[in-house]
DNA sequence: GCGGCTTTGTGAAAATCTTCACAATATTAG
DNA sequence: CTAATATTGTGAAGATTTTCACAAAGCCGC
């Protein structure tokens, strides 16, 4: 496949595909492209992606429960491999194969389970005791949903989800056009 | 408030606060600040905050359910009118004040109903067909999760949600600190 | 009203990102 | 083997974004 077929598949150009893999190393052949299988497998590398990796949900609620249901995670490369919560009316109940556990034993779970990723789908306030916990456990990385900027040592890494903000933006652009008509 | 704090408080530094909002225009006081009620209104009307959207949810699944039951969206200027789906064991449903109505009516109630913004949570399959209504209804902005580039005229405005990609991100940003160990 | 302190708004400089454009290389047809 | 065609990889140019740094304002205490 050509950089010009990948750029009509997303959302650039086939200059920027270039650039992009060039910085990472030569995959392509000149006259030919880029061999599929091959491309995929070395990017997957590169991403950490030729591994599995070991996740726990922290919040059993709507966002969380949308979350352990959808099989696109496994597909990928993360396995839900405990679930968190602090309410006593759900910790006990079956998600999936897994137990919901009480918050509390997060630190011993996550180290047993070797948990390296947590998804955060916690109320804002309950943001700061999980995080004590979270930091604890020597967890690397971290999937947020709750609207509030984490306070994380510098080797934790984050990613933000907020749907409201990518809302706004989209509210943005749409009061940009009725001001230009 | 000084830009100062601002940036602390968010991902940015004090320089970019200013220099992001002086595009817009002047709305602090030199030697003090800005005033924090002042600026917020005026931020919301350059964002299209200042009045309510009218959203359409397509797709009455897992991540659908999460969304029409968290109050973070009425709570900002979006209220969820209408809920779609296909699958005539949901259609009938009562969600929240509002009844689950059948994809094929989305074109009439859409238009009826005044819907600007849709949610699409449905499976990338289904999402071609439901294209064709969402673009014949006029809807102007799609927040999208299924995991596909949608085909939309140039007027629509799309933001894509993909958690799986901030997954990646994670473990690429984790294995680049092994690798660098 | 003046001096000291603070913080904005913004040109200019620096850094980063994207696009251009083409030599190098590979394939295919004859 | 040669010519015609395709497409990479990448310097250089161009565009955009971020940071720097400071004159211009504004507040406060005396
Ligand atoms: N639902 C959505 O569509 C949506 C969208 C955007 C953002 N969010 C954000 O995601 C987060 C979760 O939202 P939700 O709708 O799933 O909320 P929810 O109330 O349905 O679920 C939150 C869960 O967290 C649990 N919890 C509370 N304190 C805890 C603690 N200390 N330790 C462990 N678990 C604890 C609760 O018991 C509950 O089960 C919130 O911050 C919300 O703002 C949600
Ligand atoms: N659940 C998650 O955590 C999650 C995470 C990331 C992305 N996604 C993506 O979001 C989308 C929805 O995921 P989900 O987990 O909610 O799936 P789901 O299967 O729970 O829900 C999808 C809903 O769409 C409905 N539907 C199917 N075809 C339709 C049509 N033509 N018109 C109207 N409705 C139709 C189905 O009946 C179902 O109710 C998928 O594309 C999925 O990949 C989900």
């Amino acid at each position: 496949m050509s950089s010009e077929e990948m750029s009509g598949r997303s959302a650039t150009t086939a200059a920027q595909v270039r650039k992009d893999l060039s910085l990472f190393g030569s995959f392509g052949k000149r006259g030919l492209g880029y061999d599929v299988a091959d491309l995929s497998e070395r990017l997957k590398k590169i991403l950490g992606l030729d591994r599995r990796w070991r996740v726990a949900l922290v919040g059993a609620g709507r966002i969380g429960s949308a979350l352990v249901e959808y099989g696109g995670f496994a597909e990928r490369s993360y396995d839900v491999v405990a679930i968190f919560d602090s309410d006593p009316s759900k910790v006990g109940e079956r998600w999936g194969g897994l137990r919901v556990r009480d918050i509390s034993q997060f630190v011993s779970v996550a180290k047993d389970q070797g948990v390296e990723i947590v998804i955060l789908a916690i109320p804002v306030e309950a943001v700061p005791s999980v995080m004590e916990y979270v930091e604890e456990a020597g967890v690397r990385g971290i999937l947020n949903f709750a609207p509030t900027k984490l306070k994380v040592p510098e080797r934790v890494a984050v990613k933000d989800v907020n749907m409201v903000m990518e809302l706004e933006a989209l509210s943005f652009a749409l009061s940009q056009e009725d001001e230009e008509a």
